[in-house]
DNA sequence: TTAAGTGCAAAGCCTTTGCTGGGAC
DNA sequence: GTCCCAGCAAAGGCTTTGCACTTAA
């Protein structure tokens, strides 16, 4: 058994308590992108004795640490994503909200150089692709679909809640290279 | 006086209200990418009979329709941009949450490439870089700031309320080219 | 020991929505 | 004349927070 999670927050000198033990194990373990409320379930099966308010302010706290990264792929919530994963972007599947994450130098030398262009250095980005499986079957695509793609998928880019402001940037995350 | 974009409403057959007309000319003079509380304010300025539910509601419409298109600039809260000025990205300074657009061709080939080496086809992206001006003078940049850089560039990517799933994915927004 | 973490419930923020009266076509 | 729209206020959904108790170091 492993727990990269958390081992990186006792690097980062967080206290570690039961609870966000429980966290970094289910982090850890995680190969997905998680919502807080998915890490909340994945928690109480392990131990029913946390609060979602404990999940929201420990991956609150490992993002201030840098060990999470919080993403948004316009679903209404946010999702993590640990960082010891690598520099990654992702491309959402819209028929079934599957993430696949992946990674390309020339679009990071393409970015750099843009900013630069335009008189800046970068300091992060965001890049979410939005695509269709290329199917051997020529889909009928203008037939209306029975079942609609799943809610990850169907929420277009969404706004946010206001909520005070409270950490840096998004210059610490994805982005450098 | 020009509003093009009540012309946009009347072409996609959108009754024309006299609300509408307004949050219509409001975001034809804009040359930035307001939120609902900022058209809001705009409108009300004109003509003080207006609530903000309608602002809610017709930029929802208006983004339905193709006219708008909504930005998540990871601040939590909604921003909209005329489809009209065409396909760009964006580019916020940090330091001043200035947003600056841009678009690049490379860039599109480059994402365009991703997406079918996964095997999908692009139907959107999201991309927005996160810089900081580049200033002739070499920055201290260790010593902290005395005021931190604004609120729009200082919040991270931000969750975003759920809200129930209304509309079709990004695919019809941003991305294609 | 003592500062920090946790639970619970309430509050906050942006956004949506039910309902009633009003207006566009 | 009808169906859609606007206002208002309440509700919704995710996230944060105040307070009293518990716990890690």
């Amino acid at each position: 058994m492993e727990n990269r999670i958390e081992r990186l927050c006792i690097e980062s000198g967080v206290k570690m308590t039961g609870q966000r033990r429980i966290i970094a194990r289910v982090l850890s373990e995680a190969t997905d992108h998680p919502n807080v409320e998915e890490l909340y379930r994945r928690a109480i099966a392990i131990d029913p004795r946390i609060s979602i308010a404990t999940v929201y302010r420990t991956v609150r706290l490992l993002e201030e640490k840098g060990i999470l990264e919080r993403r948004d792929f316009g679903e209404g919530r946010a999702r993590y994503d640990p960082t010891d994963r690598g520099h990654h972007h992702h491309l959402i599947d819209v028929d079934t909200g599957k993430v696949i994450e992946f990674e390309d130098e020339e679009h990071e030398a393409v970015v750099k150089r843009i900013a630069e262009r335009l008189g800046f250095t970068l300091v992060s980005q965001r890049l979410e692709l939005f695509g269709r499986r290329v199917k051997a079957e020529a889909a009928r695509e203008d037939q209306p679909r029975a079942e609609p793609p799943r809610a990850a998928a169907r929420r277009p880019a969404r706004p946010i809640p206001l909520a005070r402001a409270r950490r840096a940037p998004p210059p610490r995350g994805a982005g450098e290279r």
